[in-house]
RNA sequence: GGAGGGAUGGCAGAGUGGACGAUUGCAACGGUCUUGAAAACCGUCGGGGUGCAAGCCCCCGGGGGUUCGAAUCCCCCUCCCUCCGCCA
């Protein structure tokens, strides 16, 4: 959410940086701003009105300590007067702040200026590419791999659409310890710096506007109607939220957070796309790396982000792409984003396995984080970053594309050697 | 799921209708004293809105109500604790 206040006082900076985005955001802006002012004058004559009310009260007090009854009572029917005011005043003004609310939720964030201009994700500039040459890639590493998988028996997709139904998939013997070994994997390499936490996966509604899926974008979401619940997309949701409504010191900052969690997506519009294999799925792990900073401290915590994914992704042999979000592509909330890429020669694609983002106070200010700057009077919103360490199908995926060998068997990428049970090859 | 008890400032803990945004203690911060520290003493010490400012307004878990006036009385909800039930 962005601040009021800015809408207010610079109305036409953030209308500007709004537009970089594309779409109708004028309206919405605008009407924030006209809402705003109408909510200001009524705020400032319902403050009127509870001031005369407590003055009158506090004399009736006195009045009736010092037995002057009659005169108590003729304050207090005036009192009664001016409360019935204050009350309509109340309801309007408390009205409005419910609208001027449900449209802010609504307003992306605002690009940093930084932000390459563009309409699609066509516009993505890439920043880097990184061990990529289509050329270097042989006959066997252009199978696909589901057919790897199924024929090693380490993915079995048929059964788990019989369980669960299409788009999920499942991992058998040592597609499975693969999968676990690329969480262990990406939580080791930043367990250097970053707080494992194991959160909850199933979350409030209060929890998913917070990071900004609401209200925008519930159909995205599995939602537990009974019990009021949402499964989270991704652990950027709860590890958000810990600092949900709390002051912290500035010494504090940064603080960093990592979790695996499972993921839940409900993939709603994207039908009939990339529906075979591991591409799309509704639900994958994944190890998630988070930090709360300053303002100040913010840019450098970004680059440090897409450096710490970048490292897995190497280390495992894979070659990679990093590429900017252009103003037209960035999510709602980011302020400044990146995606790492990896190639996987069996399909012939690049896929998106990790997205860093810089969220400026836009998250902070719907959660309510907020820090103490040292030698300042107050408290200030904290700037929130995030990024996945470590997707786990599409790497899974990349990899055994990448490492598959002639002889139909996938070496396994020395970083996972510790956690593969002494296995050196998958079949 | 059932019964009972709770929720007040960083923490502890008073306050049960009127000068209470809130006694007090601890912690923290500034100062005096000291070679330095401790102790003692003095002072500061929650958050937010609005306004140039003085000020005014809001917040005692959340929401609603009663009243001239609510931390205090009433209703609903959430969370915590104890006991029972169930259970990995």
């Amino acid at each position: 959410m962005i601040d009021v206040r800015r809408i207010r006082t610079e109305f036409d900076e953030v209308h500007a940086a709004l537009a970089r985005r594309g779409g109708d955001v004028a309206s919405e802006a605008a009407a924030v701003r006209e809402l705003d002012e109408q909510l200001r004058v009524l705020v400032q004559r319902r403050d009127d009105l509870r001031a005369q009310v407590n003055q009158v009260s506090k004399d009736v007090g006195t009045l009736r300590r010092d037995g002057k009854v009659a005169e108590a009572e003729a304050k207090q029917a005036e009192s009664r007067a001016l409360g019935e005011q204050e009350k309509e005043l109340a309801a309007a003004s408390a009205d409005l702040e419910g609208q001027i609310r449900d449209l802010l939720l609504r307003i992306p964030n605002l690009p940093h200026p930084d932000v390459p201009d563009g309409a699609t994700d066509a516009d993505n500039p890439v920043r880097r590419v990184v061990g990529y040459d289509e050329a270097a890639y042989a006959e066997h590493q252009r199978v696909p791999h589901w057919e790897i998988g199924e024929r090693l028996g380490i993915l079995d997709i048929e059964r788990a659409v019989k369980i669960s139904g299409s788009m999920f998939t499942m991992f058998r013997g040592q597609g499975a310890t693969l999968s676990r070994a690329l969480c262990q994997l990406a939580l080791d390499n930043n367990a250097d710096a970053f707080e494992e936490i194991r959160p909850p996966t199933l979350v409030l509604s209060s929890t998913l506007t917070a990071t900004g899926q609401l209200p925008k974008f519930a159909d995205d979401a599995y939602a537990i109607e009974r019990d009021d619940l949402w499964a989270i997309p991704t652990a950027e949701v709860p590890l958000t939220s810990i600092g949900k409504d709390e002051i912290l010191d500035e010494a504090a900052l940064p603080l960093r957070f990592m979790a695996y969690s499972p993921c839940y997506r409900r993939e709603a519009g994207s039908a009939g796309r990339d529906t075979r294999g591991l591409l799309r799925v509704h639900e994958f792990d994944k190890v998630e790396i988070l930090a709360y900073t300053t303002p100040a401290q913010a840019p450098a915590m970004l680059d440090e982000l897409v450096q710490r994914a970048e490292r897995t992704i190497a280390s495992l042999g894979l070659a990679y792409r990093v590429i900017e979000i252009c103003t037209g592509d960035l999510g709602q909330s980011h302020h400044r984003s990146f995606d790492i890429e990896v190639y996987a020669p069996g399909v012939g694609q690049w896929l998106e396995v990790s997205s860093i983002s810089w969220f400026s106070d836009y998250q902070a200010r719907r959660a309510n984080i907020r820090y103490r700057p040292e030698g300042e009077k107050g408290t200030q919103m904290i700037h929130t970053l995030n990024g996945s360490a470590l997707a786990v199908p599409r790497v899974w995926a990349a990899i055994v594309e990448t490492h598959h060998q002639p002889d139909g068997t996938v070496r396994i990428p020395e970083p996972l050697l510790p956690y593969m049970r002494g296995a050196t090859s998958l079949g």
